[in-house]
DNA sequence: CGAAAATCGTGGGTGGGCCCAACGGTATGC
DNA sequence: GCATACCGTTGGGCCCACCCACGATTTTCG
């Protein structure tokens, strides 16, 4: 069987082409490891977020993790059925729902996070960790530069 | 103003986070900078491949830079509108088209190399040249290991 | 040598992510 | 008290990336 073309080396040796590449093995992996425990990857964002910033309304976390205020509403409808989070109205602003995780929610994560943690890893195996711990760095400063807006973490 | 929530520090310090970032940002600094020559990113691809491998197959081109061949037809449809390719019946298999580069196609690339160049400096801008050189080899190394089957570039 | 399988180019279709707008209800600011 | 803004939800829509099917052609195999 012959061999299939590879893309051309002008592309694969743009910094934008392999940051895509890593990205999209990055993702594949993260959605594989949820996948395990039967969650898809945007109702473990928001469940993360929910357990950082709860109880929060719904636009605020929204906001937060770059979701359309309307696939917001499907994702915690989901999690709400699940009992991963509770949604009851703001005492202060009736406007609002405050989102919060519920403990059953909270378990879910500290079985997740491991999964995502073996799946960083994979996608880092390449690296000694010298190497991810400086790679880790100089990508923290690209993305930096590109959402000023945004804290880094370190 | 109240300030925008940021993700959850748990995501932002996750690789394939920061991976997507620098992604998205390194992908629309390359379609804006294409943009200010009117072609669209993927044509842009499609055409540097073109002229890579041509005369090619689609099916081949396609499988090359990982484009459905649905979405190949249009954009080869386009860019022989515009006279930067050709598409002639391919004399040994009457399946194929054997799609080459136009002069003109040839000189549009050669325009907009130099602004995709642009955007490479633009998207690692934080570095320094060492930084940059350190940083591209191990993401090289890293897309190597999620896609074992496609050389890489040194 | 003929039938089956595979490939080619093309068209139809789908789902997810994102955009915009509208609505009724509520809160805020002047 | 009114105008403006926000909230949550819903609807409509677009685009992109992907899946599948079809007729024509080539390759493979018994």
């Amino acid at each position: 069987m012959v061999d299939k073309l590879p893309a051309p080396a002008r592309i694969r040796a743009l910094p934008s082409w392999l940051l895509g590449r890593a990205a999209a093995h990055g993702r594949g992996l993260v959605r594989e490891a949820l996948a395990g425990d039967g969650m898809p990857m945007l109702h473990h964002l928001v469940l993360i977020a929910v357990r950082e910033y709860g109880p929060v309304a719904q636009a605020e976390l929204a906001r937060a993790v770059g979701i359309d205020p309307k696939d917001m509403v499907a994702i915690l409808n989901s999690l709400q059925a699940d009992g991963l989070v509770t949604r009851t109205p703001d005492p202060h602003d009736r406007r609002k729902n405050a989102i919060a995780a519920t403990p059953a929610g909270e378990r879910r994560l500290a079985r997740q996070e491991p999964l995502v943690d073996a799946a960083m890893d994979d996608l880092l195996a390449p690296l000694s960790a010298t190497e991810r711990a400086t790679f880790t760095a100089l990508l923290t400063r690209v993305v930096a530069a590109a959402d000023p807006d945004t804290p880094t973490v370190s």
